[in-house]
DNA sequence: AACGGAACCTGAAAGC
DNA sequence: TGCTTTCAGGTTCCGT
């Protein structure tokens, strides 16, 4: 699903399929994803015949900026998708809105709803693109901030690297794999890592977004979690098989709701809080 | 304030 | 085979 890697690629293909062009044709089917719902036709107003200045992304947010000074916000949610197709071709599944730019439209598409447009004027805020801490492609993480940002925080450092005040773009795949490159223990608490634990982690999540990135790079926006595809991930989803660096069985545990594997021996808590 | 859990959704996969 | 249940995660909201 969507974290920071899928959704740099939606990125960089609104960028190649807007770049300098205009929209001279706006759908935007009611669906829960416009927000507020009832302001469709006015933003359907607001973007025909603009053109897209620049797409940003921050953590799991994309951007559009108009030549108006107003600005499309785009989360993907669970199953948000921007994708191109032909005018003339038929809505694809689950379209939510579509930009039309000379004869091929940009849709997005997303069946559970999970996802997010909003447009806002020049000047305006979208609090929670405000709300963003650092995120780790663009600004990069500083270890030494982190770690006094964790000190106080009860919770598992699993739970706190989903917080996107803290670590913006990092999700459940991401979060999951990143403790296993930097080999911690999931449950720790999070003030309970040390400073030389925090680097580790910095570069492990790094490390692990742009393997993710690599894989998905490339002529089409490839998920690289798809339905069907192989699993290219080092322990996520792979509850039950050997761990990659030492073969024991990899354990699956829930932590917030949210299913982590990690590897008990790899991973284990040995090093006590301090 | 911080935490846990439910809710929001649908489709794929697993279970029966 | 086909029906039923479970699971998947990003975010928000609500109760403790």
């Amino acid at each position: 699903m969507p974290e920071l890697p899928e959704v740099e690629i939606n990125a960089r293909n609104l960028r190649r399929w807007l770049g300098r062009k205009s929209f001279t044709g706006v759908t935007l089917p009611p669906s829960r994803v416009l927000r507020p719902a009832a302001s469709a036709e006015e933003v359907r107003a607001r973007l025909e015949g603009r053109r897209v200045q620049g797409v940003d992304r921050r953590g799991k947010w994309i951007r559009l900026r108009l030549d108006s000074g107003d600005a499309l916000y785009s989360h993907l949610g669970m199953t948000g998708k921007w994708v191109e197709r032909p005018t003339t071709g038929a809505p694809l599944p689950h379209e939510r809105a579509c930009l039309t730019v000379a004869e091929r439209a940009v849709c997005y598409t997303d069946p559970r709803l999970f996802g997010r447009l909003q447009l806002k004027g020049r000047g305006e805020r979208l609090p929670e693109w405000e709300a963003l801490g650092p995120d780790p492609l663009t600004d990069g993480l500083d270890a030494a901030l982190i770690k006094a940002r964790l000190a106080g925080k009860r919770r598992s450092i699993k739970e706190v690297l989903l917080d996107q005040s803290l670590f913006a773009g990092v999700g459940n795949v991401q979060g999951t794999e990143a403790l296993f490159f930097a080999r911690i223990d999931p449950r720790r608490s999070a003030a309970s890592l040390t400073s030389a634990e925090v680097e580790r982690l910095v570069e492990a999540v790094g490390q692990t977004i742009a393997r993710t990135l690599e894989k998905e790079s490339g002529p089409k926006l490839v998920y690289v979690e798809e339905a069907g595809a192989p699993n290219p991930f080092l322990v996520y989803g792979r509850e039950g098989e050997p761990c990659p660096r030492c073969a024991t069985r990899l354990e699956r545990i829930v932590q917030g709701g949210r299913a982590t594997v990690f590897c008990p021996r790899c991973q284990a808590a040995h090093r006590r809080p301090r």
